[in-house]
DNA sequence: GACTTTATAGAACAAATTTTCTATAATTAA
DNA sequence: TTAATTATAGAAAATTTGTTCTATAAAGTC
């Protein structure tokens, strides 16, 4: 459930402190946001504000008042290297992928990292995910992360692979391995056991180019 | 008193203010900027703030927390976005900064990252090192990821810093923390134990922003 | 030097802001 | 349907923050 695009109402309130801050200088108190948007409470904004902060929209400092930033990479410029930030990977999440009817709504769901790529790589199929938990830690990506991967059908053994698995109905991020009859979906967490399924039950839907962490 | 040309307080008062605002995208509370200005009490800066107010450098709205505007528009640089890549970081490698005579090095040796940074880390002074060795692992960092820094004189408690020690005459990458009366540096890997010395005896010459992983 | 003005300190106070807790409606899943 | 999860509300508590007041030091003026 997370991860999922911003409502109606997140949506609202991203666009009141982007304003606000635009007009002021400096970033919205929850009262204003109360006064000025649908939230009709401080503890709804408190809510809504996490929510946008774990989609990657804001960041906000704990306990300090006005102390949100916007995270947007304001894209004046038509960039053939924007990549769109599809959402979190985690298990139980599935994933939308572009192309189909995936639309980006705002600028800021998008990242520019294209042009940092190889050339061979910069091509159009690529998608961003941000990493949600554990579950890859011994591969040095932590929680946060931001994932970039190309479409795929298919994979090598090694690599690392966001695979939907049609039983779970979800798409979770894993080291892909081929072995005689099944395929093997490896977290990168001893904590976690490796998943065993069937050819035809997973789904490559894409593999993992770059890691892009915000310190 | 109107008008009046800022004193070497008020100056590096407004310098203050200018820098955390950059690095922070909001202004510093009262406090904060007693603690990193040579004034010792928060009526000072109330002081010094009506004054700079006066001069027309800084609004201020009146009772409200961190509701500081600077009046001075921020040179926004039309940057392409390309961080120059100066290195690797090591251990008795020290690096050489941007900025004065290094103004040149080849467009194979810079990456495009700029552009998909926050807004409020966009800046010129931004460079990237190569990490070689393991000594940063338990911070999800691996060799030859790439992290990205912006240069800094000072840094907060726990973060990751390139730091040069003068008596080793060498730079590393390492967690940076203020104790009493000396500076730990901590590698990101218990193999490795942390380094202490005098303040005096450290120049922090860049804070990580980012960290890239070419997959 | 004596006086005035300005700069700095310190602490108490008042105000604004965020967080937390509990409760209820709305939505979704089973 | 029922149960579970999420969205929203409300108010109080905890925290951070800005202001005010008084006092002392420094600097400039006559």
């Amino acid at each position: 459930m997370k991860g999922k695009k911003p409502n109606s109402g997140e949506r609202e309130l991203y666009h009141f402190i982007h304003d606000y801050h635009q007009q002021y200088g400096y970033t919205p108190s929850y009262q204003e946001m109360v006064d000025h948007t649908s939230s009709k409470t401080k503890s709804h904004i408190a809510h809504q504000l996490k929510k946008l902060e774990h989609a990657g929209w804001i960041e906000k400092t704990p306990n300090l008042p006005r102390a949100i930033r916007l995270n947007h990479a304001v894209q004046q410029s038509p960039s053939q290297g924007l990549i769109p930030l599809l959402g979190v990977i985690q298990a139980g999440a599935p994933i939308p992928l572009p192309g189909s009817d995936f639309a980006m709504f705002l600028p800021e769901d998008s990242i520019d990292i294209g042009s940092m790529l190889p050339v061979q790589k910069r091509r159009k199929d690529l998608f961003a995910l941000r990493v949600l938990g554990d579950s890859m830690v011994d591969s040095n990506i932590q929680e946060d992360d931001i994932v970039i991967l190309e479409k795929a059908q298919q994979a090598n053994n090694g690599e690392m692979v966001a695979a939907w698995m049609l039983e779970n109905e979800e798409t979770t991020l894993k080291h892909f391995y081929k072995e005689k009859n099944r395929i093997r979906l490896q977290p990168a967490n001893h904590k976690y056991k490796p998943i065993y399924c069937l050819p035809n039950q997973v789904q490559i839907q894409g593999r993992v180019v770059m890691v892009v962490r915000s310190c």
